[in-house]
DNA sequence: ATCCAGGAACTGT
DNA sequence: ACAGTTCATGGA
């Protein structure tokens, strides 16, 4: 992490390919995100470091993302924790020059890589929360999908009000793991989908699943068949999670339908393409899978804003 | 009304 | 290993 502490704030410095904007339009996709805010181009979130509620105003200023604690100043270690996952959040890790030389000369990415340029993948660097949200995803609208995800953190999770709103942290699975599967089918959640979360929540929680594990593991495929061991969690959501949270560039979920929506619509197809095309479309993305399938996520959210 | 949504488990072969 | 079925409900 490449970061300055300067005691009432941190300063947290991304590498050279980054755009502030390009993230912040992924961020503000959907008007219901419960789990941070955007207005007029500076980020507010709520962040539970272990015991500490630390709530942050991230801006962008010339060449750093700098992050203010307008309630409360936390100590060093706790700006430390906040910078790692600013470092986290925003991908800041990834050296994304061999993506974008791999890009120029792909007959897909190449349509899109410029206009996006500096855009990385926005993670989720809790892997609890990263599971969750995708198996509230699976097989139904993200409309649906927020509503879900927005009545599960209200009736679990913490908050503090700043300004007359309400800011919100996703809920632990230390509580989630004490849950039965009828407190979450009152949020509309299916029962296979309560089983599949508090059964992952109880994993964490007696540490049988932990992501220091998860990436300790050196090949892709061996965390990917960890995931897949998991109640709940098959092939599209081991690679969102490693994507989304594990920071793996490889992780390519090849049967995600808004994947095959952006193909559809960036060229010009009359059907979605099948997982075969697809393949073929894919064959150069070789270790920047993760990043290709982001990108043309992105093209999916011009239309809305 | 009809189709499908950022799938996965289960069942039968 | 693979194909078909079930789950289960809101959104467009």
């Amino acid at each position: 992490m490449n970061w300055i502490d300067h005691k009432t704030y941190i300063e947290v410095f991304p590498p050279k390919e980054f755009n502030f904007q390009e993230c912040l339009i992924f961020l503000g996709r959907s008007h219901q995100e419960i789990l941070h805010k955007i207005k007029e181009g500076t980020l507010y979130k709520l962040l539970k470091v272990e015991d500490a509620i630390i709530f942050c105003k991230i801006s962008y200023t010339s060449d750093s993302i700098r992050v203010k604690f307008p309630i409360s100043k936390p100590s060093s270690y706790h700006r430390e924790k906040v910078g790692e996952y600013i470092w986290e959040w925003f991908d800041l890790e990834q050296d994304l020059q061999g993506f974008y030389q791999m890009a120029e000369s792909d007959k897909v990415l190449n349509l899109i890589v410029d206009k996006y340029y500096g855009l990385r993948i926005m993670c989720i660097p809790d892997l609890f929360e990263a599971l969750v949200w995708a198996i509230i995803g699976q097989q139904i609208n993200l409309t649906f999908a927020y509503t879900l995800k927005e009545r599960f953190v209200e009736e679990f999770g913490e908050f503090i009000t700043f300004q007359g709103e309400n800011y919100w942290v996703f809920p632990s699975f230390e509580v989630i793991s004490t849950l039965n599967v009828e407190d979450l089918k009152k949020l509309q959640f299916t029962t296979r989908k309560a089983e599949y979360v508090i059964g992952i929540a109880k994993d964490m929680k007696s540490r049988i699943l932990t992501k220091k594990m998860l990436l300790e593991k050196q090949d892709y495929h061996e965390v990917k068949k960890a995931l897949m061991n998991i109640r709940g969690i098959g092939p599209w959501t081991a690679d969102y999670v490693m994507m989304k949270s594990l920071h793996e560039t490889s992780s390519f979920p090849i049967a995600d339908v808004g994947l095959h929506n952006a193909l559809k619509t960036i060229l010009g197809l009359k059907e979605k393409p099948t997982i075969e095309e697809i393949k073929e479309y894919a064959a150069n993305w070789e270790g920047w899978q993760a990043y290709a399938t982001f990108y043309l996520w992105r093209l999916l959210y011009d239309k809305e804003i």
